[in-house]
DNA sequence: GGACAAGGTGACCGCACAGTCAACTTATCG
DNA sequence: CGATAAGTTGACTGTGCGGTCACCTTGTCC
């Protein structure tokens, strides 16, 4: 339908990636209450550039969560091959809440949220999530009454429980990822209570 | 200063409480984003009421804070007495996290919140808790290398997890706070990165 | 270099919000 | 009762938001 896709023009690739590395920036100091015209002071151009390029906020926050996820998914992907499937789920985990710790965008994973991108791109993560600690209860590095979809709950709370403190030292997600991992292992596990949630969305 | 505390009169007295049990219902629909006049919707009143209350929305917060956060410090007080410490411990968390899966307003309890009072009950509490950690970690029930903090911090997270589905079972942060008590525990405890937080504010 | 489409701009719109207030209603008390 | 202070009401204000658009600027291509 598109006549032709024509390259865009080289002020305005540079304001595209003025606007997305600005929204980044203004996601990782604020949270999510960030304002459009918040994003395009910091980008320095005019709230209709911003529009231009993003048809909604919407728009943008999707190729936010495109790009980080994205660069997620490679994370997971290549650990497949790890040869401590343990080591490589805790790698990934590692990863993924360093990454956050720059650009924490996981409140954009949550559930309700209807934009069929993000739920697109977040359906993707999750498989490979799951190859990664499939293979990991296989060997017995994680205890054997917990899954993929448990894996992904928990995998965003070291970087949200530090948030309660006014200025945490910037690597104390670290803490929390080990207590927390140190309770996925099989050693001095006690019985869960319920069942696996089904899954994710 | 104030020349009597008259009493509220009867309909003044039923609608204060009509506006605080309609917001506590408000915000554990919706979560954080709740206005003023969801609640005075819901409470059957009109907006001036309200505001004849509370002299601002934080006011209203400020109150269901004092409240909940109130309840959860009497039941922390009471497991000070607990025969088994780490029990003890225990219950007190899945007693609040019941208690926030009715009304969550641990979100209130994040640093920033300049409110002086939200600030003085939240400090009440953590140190009812440091008395639970300690005696817990005395008797070896949990890990000797976590404290008061590192409990408060992780507090919320079986509650905060489940929030990544969309329809989560009403249960199910059991199973989070589960995994995450055997995290505390001493059985196959790996060492932590960094240290204990110094304090939460 | 000139023509023109692509891109940039900021005043503007409609809306939702927290908070105000003058006019009205009612509980209380002698 | 009747008097009056206490409480209620909803239209109103000001602010900040996401999004629009007519006009202006500039990169691109011959």
């Amino acid at each position: 339908m598109d006549p032709v896709d024509r390259p865009l023009r080289v002020d305005a690739a540079r304001n595209r990636e003025l606007l997305i590395t600005a929204a980044e920036e203004e996601f990782s100091a604020k949270g999510s209450e960030v304002s459009v015209v918040d994003i395009t002071r910091r980008a320095g151009v005019a709230k209709g550039t911003f529009f231009r390029h993003f048809a909604t906020k919407d728009d943008l926050i999707a190729a936010i969560v495109g790009r980080h996820v994205g660069a997620l998914i490679d994370v997971a992907e290549n650990l497949r091959e790890a040869t401590d499937p343990g080591e490589g789920l805790l790698d990934f985990l590692t990863v993924a809440a360093a990454q956050r710790q720059q650009y924490d965008v996981s409140f954009l994973l949550r559930a309700g949220d209807d934009d069929e991108r993000v739920v697109e791109v977040r359906n993707r993560l999750y498989e490979a999530i799951g190859v990664l600690v499939d293979r990991a209860r296989a060997t017995g590095a994680v205890r054997d009454d917990i899954g993929a979809t448990d894996v992904i709950l928990l995998m965003c709370a070291p970087n949200h429980v530090v948030e309660y403190l006014s200025s945490p030292p910037p690597d104390l997600w670290k803490r929390y990822l080990a207590i927390i991992f140190d309770g996925l292992r099989p050693e001095g596990a006690h019985p869960l209570p319920g069942r696996e949630p089904v899954a994710v969305q």
